[in-house]
Order: C-alpha cells, then sequence, then structure tokens
DNA sequence: TTCGTTTTGGACTGGTCAATACATAACACC
DNA sequence: GGTGTTATGTATTGACCAGTCCAAAACGAA
C-alpha cells in the first residue's frame, strides 16, 4: 500500500550501536550515524524520533545482547566459580584483545558520560543493573547450595562485587593496565567469593 | 612593564576542572567554561591554547590533588588494612554522598570517555596509574612486612585490585548502586587482601 | 494505469561550536 | 605624563550541530 523499506531496522541500529560504542554519546554527530548505518538523514528522523531515541534503541539493543551472553553463561552447568572466572575473562579479552577494535562497553561509557545528566537513561542502567544483579546473585545462591561458595557468604554482596569487577577491569584497561595486571584483579575477585 | 592579569590562573584551571568534572569533556563547551571561569574567551584563549589544552590543565591538576590526598593516606601511620579501607570508602561517600553536588571522578570519566580518541591522554592516564599503583604497592608491601598481609600475597596484583576497585565502586554508583550495595563490595575487596 | 501512502534524497533551518581578529583598556616602567 | 606591552571585551569566523521540509521516487492496491 506504500513504498516499503529499504534496510532493516535492527540491522541499522545496531552500526549505530557500533558508532555511539567507539565514539561515545556526545562526540557521534547524526551525520556519523548517517554514515554508519548507510542511511540518509531522512530515513533515520523517519524512523527514529531523533539521536537520543536513537540511542535509547542501541543501549537497549547492547544490554539485550549482552545479558544474553551472561544469562546463557550463568544457566550453563560450569562449577559457579568457573561461571564467574569466565565472565570476568571474556571481559578481559574483550579488553585487551587487539584487533584495534577499542570498541568500549556502552553501559559503562553510558554509566560514566549520559547517566548523571538524563534521567532516563538513568533508569534504564538501574533496571539493567538489577536484571544482572538477580541472574548472578542466583548462580551464586545455587552454587552456594552445592557447596562451591562458602555458607556464610552474602551472595548478594558477592554479586554486586562481581558487577563492580566488571566496571573496574573496563576503566583500568582504558588507563592502560594490560592483561597481566587484569588478570591479577580477575585472581583477587575469585579469591574473595 | 604590562597590564597585569585580574585573575589567577590556578583558580580559573580550578574552574574548568569543576566543569569538566560534571558535563564531561564534549560536553563541556568554550561558552560553558567562560561562564564556569567568569573570563572572556580572549582570557581563556590568552592564556591557554585550546579547549583540550585547558582541558589537560585541569585534569593535571585533578590527578595532582587527588595523588596528594592518597599519598598522604599511605603514607599516614595507619594500620595497612585501615588505609584500604578508608581509601575505599572515602570514593563511597564521594559517590553517593548526597548534596546533589554529582561532580565525577574526571580519571574515571576521562579514561572511558576521551582515552580512546586521544593519545596524549592516554599516555597521562597511564603514567597516574602507574604512580597510583605504586603508591598502594608500597604501603602494602610495607603492610606484608608487618605481617598485617599474608606473606604469600603478591602486593603489585592486590594493587592492581585496589585501583579496579575504585573504578568499579563508582562506575556502579553511576549505574545506581546504593551506599549498602558499594559498602558490600568494600567488604569483598577487604577479603581478597 | 492510476491512485494513495510511505520512503527517500538533498537542500535548508536556526543555533552553537571552537577559535580568531581587532580595537580598546590597563598597567609597569621611564 | 608618555610609551610599550599585555590583557580584555566584542564581533566575527567558517564549520558543524540536531532537526525539518519538501519534492520526487517507489511501491501496493485498485
Amino acid at each position: 500500500m506504500a513504498r516499503p523499506r529499504k534496510f532493516d531496522e535492527e540491522r541499522a541500529v545496531d552500526a549505530a550501536m557500533h558508532a555511539f560504542r567507539t565514539a561515545g554519546y556526545e562526540a557521534t554527530s547524526t551525520q556519523d550515524l548517517c554514515e554508519a548505518t548507510g542511511l540518509g538523514r531522512s530515513s533515520i528522523y523517519n524512523t527514529f524520533k531523533s539521536k537520543h531515541d536513537l540511542f535509547e534503541r542501541a543501549l537497549d539493543r547492547y544490554m539485550g545482547e549482552r545479558n544474553g551472553e551472561l544469562f546463557a553463561l550463568m544457566e550453563s552447568d560450569l562449577p559457579v566459580r568457573e561461571k564467574i572466572r569466565t565472565h570476568l575473562e571474556r571481559v578481559v579479552e574483550e579488553e585487551c584483545g587487539g584487533k584495534g577494535d577499542r570498541q568500549g562497553c556502552l553501559v559503562v561509557n553510558t554509566a560514566v558520560e549520559v547517566s548523571a545528566r538524563d534521567e532516563q537513561v538513568a533508569g534504564e542502567l538501574a533496571r539493567d543493573y538489577r536484571l544482572r544483579l538477580e541472574v548472578i546473585r542466583a548462580a551464586l545462591a545455587s552454587g552456594q547450595r552445592d557447596g562451591d561458595i562458602a555458607a556464610d557468604k552474602d551472595v548478594t554482596a558477592l554479586a554486586h562485587l562481581i558487577i563492580a569487577a566488571v566496571g573496574g577491569l573496563r576503566v583500568s584497561a582504558r588507563c592502560g593496565a594490560d592483561r597481566r595486571a587484569l588478570g591479577g584483579v580477575v585472581e583477587g575477585v575469585m579469591a574473595a567469593l
């Protein structure tokens, strides 16, 4: 009944996500988004309300992908310590893994760059945090029942610790810490479980 | 021999630092810097080469102030565990302490927002990281000689862990984690020492 | 084919960006 | 008081910003 789109909306969000991850929110212009997605301005503004709206779509997508991986890992049948170790080592690998990619974690970047000035985004980040917390907490609680985690440990506190460790690894990597240093951090966190 | 300045350069850097901390590098315009410092554009560009130059001055100043506090704490005669705990709790207090201040850590903000696209800044961050690492490592080594830290611990790895913990606390706080959650993180890190 | 609807490209909006130019003001020194 | 030098205020630069407008294009349905 009308002219159909000749692009895939999800693909566009994906390309925008890539752009935001590499340059951050402020430093990514709408022109950059046009080039990243291959779309014209009209298509972008016809599909998304604004740069901010597209950003939120990209952030949602990023969270969805990442949490999918996290949930799959936490629901796997690895021993709980291996789940946690794998989670942390994936972060190290991503931050240090060469290839010049260098695109950061959109959640960490957003928390630092925009959350303080954007309540809506801050709300999304908080929601996402609670989600991650609960999944990790559940895995730890299950491990506690198996005897892999000492019974006197507070698994909620440990889950907070693991989430903080991820953020800390990313920030340290951005400050120039190398793979060996980050590996040591992972060991230190594992020792606290 | 010529017209003297009627403002204090260090004061101006301090005001700029405040502006950059609250809004980040990209989102702080030169106009914002004029308003924050109370100077005209001419004075700013006459004193500093560029926005980027002023930012680096502000970053340097921030690092100097913060490291001064850190060094004083690490050279105090508290037991080493108390030094570390105090260091971490200051971060929690700063991130959670109400007052609506809400200005973040310029080092963490910069590491996340600009280091990937600015080699010079990345170099400064790396230098600063090494400085903090060494001071904390020395304090831990001293504590190890006193028997406050187990002899089989790798104090360099622990120092990396503590630095990462600071970054992690700040990121988690930005994601909405409350004081209690962050307090638990501090306990978890202390348990690893 | 024709019509109705939507997408698309590209020009365009007012506003803001970092940075500069230039004239004037304010001082130290003589 | 005059002179040289620097600081400052204001206007302005060209580039870019996010977002809008509109005409033309492309399709489904009739």
